[in-house]
DNA sequence: AACACATTAGACCGGTCGTCTAGAAATGTC
DNA sequence: GACATTTCTAGACGACCGGTCTAATGTGTT
């Protein structure tokens, strides 16, 4: 028997049902993601999914965590490399996610943006939580504009959190009718719009 | 037997079906809507529903066109609206949005921005569909556009095109960004960036 | 060995889903 | 008014869902 090998795998089991469930969900939803199917995936037995979650609203919930924790470290991969400006940081992670977005063929899209689309009026308690990660994106933004601000990148006249709420909004309805259309072609156009004519002295 | 009345509400079953559906896929999405949910609520037997509609995705596929249809009138409301500039066109659009949004609570948003978001990794029948309903507002707003820089409201040096789906896209990411706060704020500071900041000469 | 505790097995439930077919009701034709 | 045709309805159907349950198994401690 191997003794470690199990060990190791029954210690994986909640993240492993996490990392399927987030990979699913990005591109099927929350309701058209079934339980059973995750359970398929990742070859846990079904009876070992209520061990782990409450609930399936639970498990969402825990999803939402755990995807807002690791892109947290992402975005402190593009904020705090001090190498860039701070509006070369910003279109580093634009154009970054432009060619993440592309490898996957123009499909799913942002876990957060989509869950947000779809659950805000279906369950309170995810609509809260969804709201609190892309606030905690929004004040990064921010921050990162701020800066900007005082380098005299970007005029001063305009409140750095509205800038980042437009940004944030923007990427999102981009990526949502880069999916509707299957090409980068709007991503492009919000990222030439944003850099070219939204974000000049 | 109120055979006239009985008539009448036998030729608007199909109608009524759809009014339905489009009002609570709105709401819930596609996968979350239930066909008994929509049978319940206007009183049409369930035996009729596949009679009308020859699979719940054709449905779906009937929703969007009414829809587009029904909404296609609506725009020619604003933009054939020759009292006012071409740009105070959009600007009135806009606030008419929000203003409506508002009043629903900060509910439901736009069927043709959730559908896309949802189906468009899903049915790829429903994703060119939604393409198409979604180009043909593009250009709608493109043409406003282009009046507007022909009339020196905005600058010329952008194409109306390119223009027009970053409006788009940015006001289909504010609307879910206001869904997911349950504010309007995420709408009104993407009129406000728009009008003041990316529509200026 | 005996114990408590963590985890898994998988049947089971009530419910809803989309689909289908038989036939009732309405309509048209002679 | 009888018959044929089309239009519409009734409700059963099987598949699958999220969620729950009890029994069994594995693990670590003493």
């Amino acid at each position: 028997m191997p003794k470690a090998s199990t060990i190791k795998a029954k210690e994986g089991t909640k993240a492993q049902l996490l990392e399927a469930g987030a990979r699913i969900m990005t591109e099927k939803g929350y309701n058209h993601t079934g339980i059973l199917e995750i359970l398929q995936e990742t070859g846990v037995p079904k009876g070992s999914f209520y061990y782990y979650f409450a609930s399936k609203e639970d498990f969402g919930l825990r999803i939402i965590d755990d995807f807002a924790e690791a892109y947290s470290q992402t975005l402190d991969e593009y904020f705090k490399d001090t190498s860039l400006s701070p509006l070369n940081r910003l279109r580093k992670y634009c154009e970054d996610g432009r060619k993440k977005f592309e490898a996957q063929e123009c499909r799913k899209g942002c876990l957060i943006g989509n869950l947000s689309q779809e659950m805000s009026d279906q369950s309170e308690i995810m609509r809260v939580r969804l709201e609190e990660v892309m606030n905690g994106w929004r004040d990064r933004f921010a921050d990162c504009l701020k800066e900007a601000q005082k380098q005299n990148e970007i005029p001063a006249r305009y409140d750095a959190k509205a800038l980042a709420e437009f940004f944030l909004s923007g990427w999102e309805g981009a990526v949502m009718r880069s999916k509707v259309t299957k090409s980068t072609k709007p991503i492009d156009t919000f990222i030439k719009m944003v850099f070219e004519k939204l974000f000049v002295p």
